[in-house]
DNA sequence: TATAAAGCCTCCTGCGACTGGAAGGTCAAG
DNA sequence: CTTGACCTTCCAGTCGCAGGAGGCTTTATA
């Protein structure tokens, strides 16, 4: 199967599917005339890498879970590990952001927003309001 | 004001000063050694562009920030939609890293997580759900 | 059979926003 | 006069690809 036959199969872009070979994630086999050729395991495989990407795995985080994905021997143990660290990660993302959220909601409706350039979003990030004080 | 002095002035690492200098957000004099000197408007503009980046305005809302800062003229109303436009994207980043959190939260949940090589998350990403049903 | 189009290959560059480091100039203190 | 701190410029690397150039091979059509 070649690269565009993957692409298809398994919804990564060619181009990402070569840049997984660079780094080492998935090496396929192939032809004589040099073309890549993908094997109905490699497509699994790179569909995994897509799901595993979309769930916001680093690409680190992904060769690992590539690992414990083709090991028989694997302990379930081993992925939720995985599994748990990205969580706290993507909730520690997720609190970043609301604190964010919060001062951004807060500046955005005390600003009246029409033609006086009086606007207490610029004097917060001008630093007027611990100037003031 | 030597660049190492702005640097504790403004809480900005010296290479992100110079950084912001490269890219034409802040260019300041120099002295004729062609030592870099900032004054204390200078270190008043370092600290805006600090805590506009630590809000998550990107370099470029971060240039037009400033355009609107040195401008006695502006309409709060302009910086009123840069905050709100960017509020939004926060807002967007939050749904998205909800959604990945439930589905991360459900699948690290559903795995016993022992010495076993059976793992919902493994098996979620190499798709077998949608194998099986 | 000739040719055009599609698909494949490798290699290089660029994105955003810095960060680290090398090689070298300048300045104040001992 | 030398040491060390501080400054300069420039180059490379980060992460995860995407875009494009230039050149094969294969396939489809006239």
């Amino acid at each position: 199967m070649h690269i565009g036959a993957a692409e298809q199969a398994s919804g990564l872009p060619a181009k990402t599917i070569r840049y997984y070979e660079d780094i080492g994630l998935l090496i396929p086999a192939r032809q004589q005339n040099g073309y890549r050729d993908y094997g109905r395991t490699d497509v699994h495989k790179l569909a995994f890498l897509k799901r595993a990407r979309g769930l916001g795995f680093s690409i680190e985080d992904c060769r690992a879970l590539m690992s414990l994905y083709g090991d028989r021997n694997r302990a379930s143990a081993d992925g939720k590990a995985l599994a748990h660290t990205h969580l706290h990660r993507i909730e520690a993302k997720i609190a970043e952001l609301e604190g964010l959220r919060g001062v951004l909601a807060h500046l955005v409706d005390a600003c009246h927003g029409d033609a006086r350039p009086d606007c207490p979003i610029l004097d917060d990030l001008a630093g007027l309001l611990e100037g003031q004080a």
